[in-house]
DNA sequence: GACAACTCGTACAACAGTGTTCGGGTTACC
DNA sequence: GGTAACCCGAACACTGTTGTACGAGTTGTC
C-alpha cells in the first residue's frame, strides 16, 4: 500500500508491531506441532488476547499464509548463506544439515497451508527455496557427480519427502532429531549417485 | 434344552451385509481423497444415506478404524501372495510395485487416522504390512546384498515416507501415475545397496 | 403374504471454530 | 500529560459437523 507520509496510514507503534512477530513466531510453532491448530491456542501461546489476533490478520487464512512466507523467507535466507560452490554431492550434504531443521518446523505448516490456502498458492510460495535445491541438483548433473536418468522434479520431491517424513518420524518419537541428517544424507547420497560409477573424481 | 443363545444381531440381512462393504470402499475412497471427508460424503458416495450409515458404525471414530483395518487387511493379503523368496533386491522391488497401489490409497486414510484415532492404535493397526517389509529388509542384510549400516526402522521408514510421497505428487498432478513405481525402485535400490556395493568398485 | 429388518428424509440438539461488536482499560509516543 | 493507538474479555451470530429421534416407506426372508 501507499507509504507515503500523509498521514493516512500512520505509522505502528512499535509493540504492535513486535506483537505482530509475536504471533507470526506463535502461529509456526503451534502449526508445526498441530495442523490444525486454533486461533485461541495461538494467540495464548503469542500470550494475547484471540481478538488482538484478528486486530492484525483479518482471517485464519490470512495467518496461515503470513506464517508461511515468514517461515519460507527465513529458511531461503538461511540457505543463501551457504557456500554451495564446490563438489555439488557435498554441497547436497551442507544442504540437508541446512534445511532438516527448517524442513522440520515447516512441515506441519505446509500441511496446514495445503488446507487452508486456495490450490497452487501453496505451490507458489514454496517454488523460491524449492529452485534452490534443484538448481544444485541440477549442476549436480552437469557435472556428471548425480544422476542423469532420474527427472530433476523427481529428485527433489524425493529430498523433500525423505526430510518431511523424518521431521514426522522424530515428533512421533520414533527416531532422535540428532541423527535425522546424518541418516538422511547416508540414505539420499547413493540414491543420487549416478549408476555406472561412484566414483570421487 | 431350548438353545436359546441370544445373539444380539441373530441374523444379519443380506443386502444390509452388502451395504457394509459398500459404505467401508467409500469410506477408503473418500478418505483416500480427503482425510477430513464428512460422513455425510462418505454415505453419499455409498450411494446411502447419512443415518443408515450411523446403524452400520456407531461413530465417524468406529469407521474411519473400520476402514483402515480393512486396507490394511486387504493390502497384507496382497503382499502374503508375492514370491520373495529370491535375490532380496528384485524382491524389494517386487515389493515396490505391489505396494503402491495400496499406499497411494491408504496414504491419506491413514492420516486422518492419525488425526481420529487414539494414539498408538494406527501403529497398532499398521505392524502387520510394516513387520513383512522389515522382514525382508533384515533378510537382505544378513545375504549382504543391502547395507547394514543404518537402522533398520529407518530403511523401512524411508521406504514408506518415499511411496506417500510419490502418491501426494501423484494426486497433485506433478506425477504419472504409471511413472512412480518405476522411479520408486531406481531411486531407493542403489540407497539401499551396500556402500561398497558388489557391483562397485 | 406377512413380518421384521432395513432404509429414507427431515429435523433436532450439541459442540467447536470463525469472525465481529462493544465498552473499558492500558500504554506507547508526541 | 494528553491523545490516539492498542489490548483485553465477554458476548454474539454464523457455519459446519457429529450424533440422535421420529415416522413412514421399501425390501429381503421365512
Amino acid at each position: 500500500m501507499a507509504q507515503q507520509h500523509t498521514e493516512g496510514p500512520p505509522v505502528r507503534r512499535a509493540d504492535a508491531r513486535q506483537n505482530v512477530d509475536r504471533i507470526l513466531e506463535a502461529a509456526i510453532t503451534c502449526l508445526g506441532r498441530d495442523a490444525h491448530a486454533t486461533m485461541g491456542e495461538i494467540a495464548a501461546t503469542a500470550g494475547l488476547g484471540r481478538v488482538t489476533v484478528y486486530g492484525h490478520f483479518s482471517s485464519r487464512e490470512a495467518l496461515v499464509e503470513a506464517a508461511l512466507t515468514r517461515l519460507l523467507d527465513q529458511g531461503d535466507a538461511a540457505l543463501a548463506d551457504l557456500d554451495l560452490t564446490g563438489d555439488p554431492r557435498a554441497a547436497l550434504r551442507t544442504l540437508i544439515e541446512a534445511s532438516w531443521l527448517l524442513t522440520a518446523r515447516a512441515g506441519a505448516v505446509l500441511e496446514s497451508a495445503l488446507e487452508t490456502l486456495p490450490p497452487g498458492r501453496v505451490q507458489e510460495l514454496h517454488a523460491k527455496p524449492a529452485r534452490r535445491a534443484e538448481a544444485l541438483i541440477r549442476r549436480g548433473r552437469r557435472d556428471g557427480v548425480l544422476r542423469s536418468d532420474l527427472p530433476v522434479d523427481w529428485m527433489v520431491g524425493v529430498l523433500h519427502h525423505v526430510m518431511k517424513g523424518a521431521a514426522a518420524d522424530v515428533t512421533q518419537g520414533r527416531l532422535a532429531a540428532n541423527d535425522a541428517p546424518r541418516l538422511i544424507a547416508e540414505t539420499l547420497l547413493p540414491a543420487f549417485a549416478p549408476p555406472g560409477g561412484p566414483a570421487d573424481r
